[in-house]
DNA sequence: TCCATATATCATGATTAATTGATATATTTA
DNA sequence: TAAATATATCAATTAATCATGATATATGGA
């Protein structure tokens, strides 16, 4: 994780739609999601779809993996990984007590 | 957090000056940095960084604090903590093993 | 009050990104 | 191999963003 891939990733991010694909994915999980199926939950066109998932795929933030002539879709966990600690990279200036919130915020159910 | 706070977020994170002078006061954490002082650091001209502070600023990203005639700003740990949580809300999908990795990476070391 | 310092705002030109209609590619089924 | 389905690419228009020079505002000191 540089700061270019950073920069892409955030991009990616910044786009109503794009977002709306990624936190689908991330709550997807491991199960992942057809293109098509993101595509009609979201009501988004199909040209349109895929132009998004290509910038979520090329940012290194999704996977795809073809099944038939269906196309399933991953959030890439290890790619968030990457950001949030590139993000987080010597945090806080030696004050855990501004660090932890941030931390705890993440430590989701599962 | 709603999701036009998260693009806002994205958005102003997306810039590389920008996503510099947020790692900067990262680093920085409670003791944050002058207006000044981080134009310097980056070599970023007077005007530029005023902009780029106020898209931060707007993001809700950053705070700032007047000190005479200079102006302080910092990180907003508070607002980390909801875009992260927004990004990662019901995560992996009942998996535990994808989300922890992300989790552990910004258990900073502070 | 006048000047210097620190930061913000404004207008503009240049670059970049987003959506769309049309079309192409890949895969499956008949 | 032809048709149908799923997805990707292309070209073009529109819209958003960025850095910059010039200028304005705010604060502190002489």
């Amino acid at each position: 994780m540089d700061n270019s891939d950073a920069i892409a990733s955030f991009a990616a991010l910044s786009q109503p739609t794009r977002l709306d694909v990624f936190r689908l994915l991330v709550k997807a999980g491991a199960q992942g999601m057809l293109s098509g199926e993101i595509g009609e939950r979201l009501d988004v066109r199909q040209n349109t779809m895929s132009a998004n998932l290509a910038v979520l795929l090329n940012a290194g933030l999704v996977r795809n993996e073809r099944q038939g002539r269906k196309i399933r879709y991953f959030a890439d966990f290890d790619a968030m990984r990457g950001l949030l600690g590139f993000l987080m990279e010597d945090c806080c200036g030696g004050r855990p007590d501004l660090c932890q919130p941030v931390i705890d915020e993440i430590a989701c159910a599962c």
